[in-house]
DNA sequence: TTGAAAGCGCTAACAT
DNA sequence: ATGTTAGCGCTTTCAA
């Protein structure tokens, strides 16, 4: 039987190693957090002791007087969403850099579990990443007067954002599809409140335009599978040949969906995504997408906020926006004029992958 | 141009709450810290001059005092795994009932990352949870000299562990594939030093040697996408009908070669995975698994761990065992005697799923 | 039930 | 360059 995490003595503190190396607690304490400020042999003397004694500074006691916790906040909307996967290793990995610690907010889609976690953790952070929320414009205006915050995907005047270039990308994948031959596409819309589903769509129907396609919005459907698969029997109804989605999760609930109605992509229809999660290299076909750069975007906002924690303003000027590009894979393919809807599978849209 | 996160006022304290209440501060303290402890008539006015001053009480000077953050770290190897994205949301639903925030430590694979920003978090959290980790067992036995610890799917004597019923798993795949007429099975093994990758091995091999059913092992192979294709190569050179992998990236990577080399699943050769991943739901076939509760399992070491930071022994006897159960899906079929492998494909191997 | 006062461990003036 | 001395905002004896 172990004895689970005992503290035989008490913790060392700046005054046992001040004692020890006969010198004032204040100069133990510069020594760890001002070092410059300390002669060189002191400093030697005192990290020594230190060593010895097996000191180690309390973070807390620190955040105390210097009011900075290292800590930074990330709130998600789902962690078993996959953009966000990479979005926390690009956060994570910035905040590490800069010796930071993430705290982690999962709101599980509940505004109230929001509120309540960001309560918890709002006077213990530097700062908070909002990845993504169901807070209103307001709710966030507020907690920007407590804390510096970033938020991603959203645009909210005089709050920092990093935003992915939705125009370029829609462009991208219009030009692409009238390559095929595609000339009347659909855009399949996720949330009507999410802010990334607006832009997306008001990028897909300039890009359209412009390109001469007629373009056409169902939904608005879940950013699921499922809502993917909704977005199917819709799209039935009111067919086109090519079709662009909210997400890739969509996209791929919308690619199960048209195959249970016996309609083969890319074979009859075409479909593209946007995000270019992981899952979008595994289903079959693989998808193709516009890929915004998720662990980027963690890690600019991450950076952004860091500089504003260290006191810079928050230049609220434009949002931040990050490139992406147009990833082709199988879900797209030549339109074949004519060709109805059947069940007869054809050679492209069974292969399996790679 | 917005004054950004300004604090125009000094935070108040129960100082300022105490003057105005009429009443001492360690009178305001208590009546938010132990309620029982004060006159209710009293305890009213304070909350409810508090209240009127928008008085927070300050979670960093309490823990200063009291040694409780309510904080607790979780440990990952790799976000992007997703087996952790329903693990994190176990821990990090169970922490939030009981009021406390989530810590989050990717480690990034790397050893050092992983220690260092373990070191970073040691000393402000109340706890912490190994989810995965580089860390030899002596490490973490340090740790868990600091502060309490519950480890996942590895069991070190004498530490609080939760495991998943690999056996049981294990068993009931090796069943499910002697029905469909297999009798040679191959086990695709992950990373030698990980303990799952030994106990699920074990596991398999016990289960086939009690059904009378032939079993070999290849590997080891990186518990990835690229372990499992590379284990497709291997298989070919010494080919049985059925495989079971370490895991479900491995399956999924392993049916990508197999497929490759004009060797259908499950026409020719049945998978099975462990984990039941989300994207095992995804791919073409759909995989057939043995599902972990990722969920429950994160839910219950949190669970455990508050108890024992709430001053319970670590009742360090032996690992909390979760039920696992196995998922049919397309990826596993009847044995067809004789069959060769050959690049034609069957129409179940290709059909896509619901 | 309430108050007074002494810390928790560190940093930050202010002196020297 | 270093020492002295107040706090930071809260909890916690100890008395009353």
């Amino acid at each position: 039987m172990s004895q689970p995490h005992q503290s035989p003595v008490k913790r060392t503190t700046i005054y046992d190693v001040a004692r020890e190396a006969g010198v004032a607690p204040s100069t133990v304490s510069r020594a760890f957090s001002k070092p410059s400020r300390v002669n060189s042999n002191t400093a030697a003397r005192v990290r020594q002791v230190a060593e010895r004694l097996g000191y180690r500074t309390n973070p807390l006691a620190r955040a105390l007087t210097t009011a900075r916790t290292h800590l930074i906040a990330l709130v998600v909307a789902d962690f078993t969403n996959p953009v966000f996967a990479q979005l926390v290793q690009g956060v994570q990995q910035a905040a590490a850099d800069a010796a930071s610690t993430t705290v982690l907010i999962d709101a599980q889609e509940s505004d109230r579990l929001e509120r309540a976690a960001l309560e918890r953790a709002l006077p213990i952070v530097d700062g908070v990443v909002l990845a993504s929320s169901r807070l209103s414009d307001a709710a966030i205006r507020m907690i920007s007067k407590q804390r510096p915050i970033v938020v991603l995907n959203r645009d909210i005047p005089d709050i920092p954002c990093v935003v992915t270039d939705n125009p370029h990308g829609a462009r991208r994948a219009a030009e692409h599809l009238r390559e095929l031959g595609h000339d009347h596409i659909t855009y399949a819309a996720g949330p009507e409140p999410s802010w990334a589903n607006g832009i997306r769509w008001r990028s897909v129907l300039e890009a359209a335009t412009a390109l001469d396609i007629k373009i056409r919005r169902i939904g608005p459907f879940s950013p699921t599978i499922d809502g993917g698969r909704a977005a199917a029997d819709e799209l039935r109804r009111r067919p086109t040949t090519a079709v662009i989605t909210y997400n890739d999760q969509m996209a791929i609930g919308l690619i199960r969906g048209l195959s249970q109605l016996g309609i083969d992509v890319p074979g009859d229809v075409s479909v593209v995504g946007f995000d270019d999660i992981v899952a979008a290299d595994l289903v079959t076909p693989r998808l193709t997408t516009i890929a915004a750069p998720l662990f980027a975007q963690g890690a600019a906002a991450t950076k952004h906020l860091l500089t504003m924690i260290d006191g810079a303003t928050g230049h609220t000027g434009q949002p931040m926006v990050l490139p992406v590009r147009l990833i082709i894979r199988d879900s797209t393919a030549r339109r074949c004029p004519g060709r109805r809807p059947n069940p007869t599978k054809t050679t492209r849209g069974n292969r399996l992958p790679r």
